[in-house]
DNA sequence: CTGAAAGCGCTTACAG
DNA sequence: CTGAAAGCGCTTACAG
């Protein structure tokens, strides 16, 4: 019989314990590295794997143990460089505990978010990490109850019942507000962008409160389109009416990227002529010129962190609820000058 | 019994199939979609799996059906936002097709690679896409084969015996260095990074054949780090000795936009002081300034099609191998002016 | 460590 | 359309 011949029909668990002389419990125990069996037995076992080809049939394990090794990952796009820092984190963590990522897209619409989120389900994950999609309510909590199915919120939170990893955007917004007034800027902007949920509202929060508490007027949040050469066409829209700004913080690098394109097509040099302050601090942010300095979030620990979060509740349901939020930092480059020299 | 309780025990599609009143059977068809159930039972049942709170479980289901409902695709790096285009593309394809995507990361390394794919197995899904780890060989044709695995390459291949999605990288090169010609240039560089795979080979051959063919000296690839801030401290690699191009292509828009950077840093003027062409045209060359002129090989398309051509493989195992290359276009922006005006 | 048996929740023929 | 039976490839007690 040639090896070929070997591959066809598939070989299972017992053609392995009949080939290295043992039980088929043996070979299991062997396959899921029990200590219980000798090393002589062991390697017997090990050998008969190698030599027949045998593949460990995940599926009809999960089917008898009720466990699959294998979690959802969901997240309103993909396209995004922030999401894909934050799949890098998870993919290491969840990795590393010898479990897989199923990733699906809810395009940010909480009617996808409930198919995929079925899906998920069907494919009996052990878990799941959310991004909730805009709009999503905190009826989701109990529905997710029912369902007795760990899942972590990451980014975004729509219940406190529920564990959440994120970052600190209220602090790192009144970081950067701080920094700016500290370099004597007061007409300061902010620049946002898409849809409105818990990231969105903290970081306007951060913003509003450092102001008033700086005794500055609170200007009203400037909305930008989506797409980042948008962004770059409709700049002047923060100068309309009565409105001279002398520093933008932005929602994110990505708006900041925009803007600070449209200042370069207006003629506007940043640092001179206006300070600009991203936030997330992506790559790009040091591929700028001038390099942007932004409000780190750290996208690739918080994915590390929503993955172990979730390891723990799938060990320990009933633990209760935790949030774990990443303090942000201010990564100073050269997008902000002090008022006086300007 | 209240729902809570329905919920504790799993229900089974026995339990729908004696609620609804039919057999078990017939819950399975009806479960399926399938055409044989009259339309008065399947909405009995349906309002059954709906009253119990039903799940389908794909893992049982699978273990018979030898089918997972799943795929795998396997990328050397999930940061790069190349990659996330072209996980995009693909994920709108699976989805569509009803089916879930488990991704794995490489990190570029045959060796992960190897762990991964076997993973990928143990999980039963029911086909790969894989865009190759740099020195993947090509005795992973003969090993698949063995495997009876449908598997497409895509963006790299090492092989003729599977199928591959990808871009006319040739024929990309080739339209920038005429574009660069026809402006007045002929000391054209060419700035690479990364590990060598048969992507960047064909770039470079794209690059040097249309140089002789004009009958220009090729000059040496010349090669840059992998992080895009080191890129632009390095920028002066382009000048040294008696090089002294008018010109740089780009390997990929990440070496434009550290390229950029350096350029700036030195007070060169992009167009006036030095022409630059990007590849693969991803958002950044928009919001770039200039905006950069870039090839644009449409990686969200080629994910597209990547996972068309595993559905087939998968319906179609005895397919003979096929290649869909998507065709590259120069997307002109400003980053390149005629040698006269400078 | 072993062996025989039951069962995870489906799908697949097969006879009606 | 239905019903009873077998089986996918494992894991789980359980008695030895």
């Amino acid at each position: 019989m040639s090896r070929q011949d070997q591959k066809q029909k598939k070989v299972t668990l017992l053609d392995v314990a009949k080939h290295a002389d043992v039980s088929r419990a043996t070979a299991s125990l062997v396959v899921r590295k029990s200590p219980l069996v000798g090393a002589e037995t062991r390697q017997r076992v090990e050998a008969a794997m190698r030599e027949l080809g045998y593949v460990y049939n995940m599926g009809a394990a999960r089917l008898r143990a009720e466990r699959s090794h294998t979690i959802g990952v969901v997240v309103p796009n993909l396209t995004n460089p922030f999401f894909a820092e934050l799949l890098s984190g998870m993919e290491a963590s969840v990795d590393a505990a010898g479990l897989v990522m199923i990733i699906a897209n809810t395009g940010d619409g909480p009617p996808r978010q409930a198919i995929v989120l079925q899906r998920l389900r069907e494919h009996g994950v052990d878990g799941i990490i959310l991004c909730p999609a805009a709009g999503t309510t905190d009826e989701i909590a109990s529905q997710i109850e029912g369902w007795k199915l760990p899942l972590v919120q990451v980014l975004r939170h729509v219940t406190d019942e529920l564990d959440y990893a994120g970052a600190d955007y209220v602090a790192g917004m009144e970081e950067a507000v701080e920094y700016l007034v500290s370099l004597g800027h007061r007409a300061i902007s902010f620049a946002a962008h898409g849809p409105v949920h818990s990231a969105y509202q903290e970081r306007v929060q951060g913003f509003l409160g450092a102001m008033k508490r700086f005794g500055l007027r609170p200007e009203p949040v400037i909305r930008f389109p989506d797409r980042v050469d948008q962004i770059a066409q409709e700049a002047d829209a923060l100068f309309v009416k009565d409105r001279a700004p002398t520093a933008v913080i932005c929602f994110n690098d990505l708006v900041a990227h925009g803007l600070a394109a449209g200042f370069y097509d207006r003629g506007l040099k940043i640092g001179r002529d206006i300070s600009l302050i991203g936030f997330d601090d992506v790559a790009d942010a040091e591929a700028m010129r001038p390099r942007l300095t932004s409000v780190s979030t750290a996208p690739n620990e918080i994915g590390q962190k929503a993955a172990a979060l979730l390891l723990d509740r799938i060990a320990q349901p009933a633990l209760p609820p935790r949030r774990w939020i990443n303090p942000t930092r201010l990564h100073i480059r050269d997008s902000c000058r002090p008022l006086s020299s300007s």
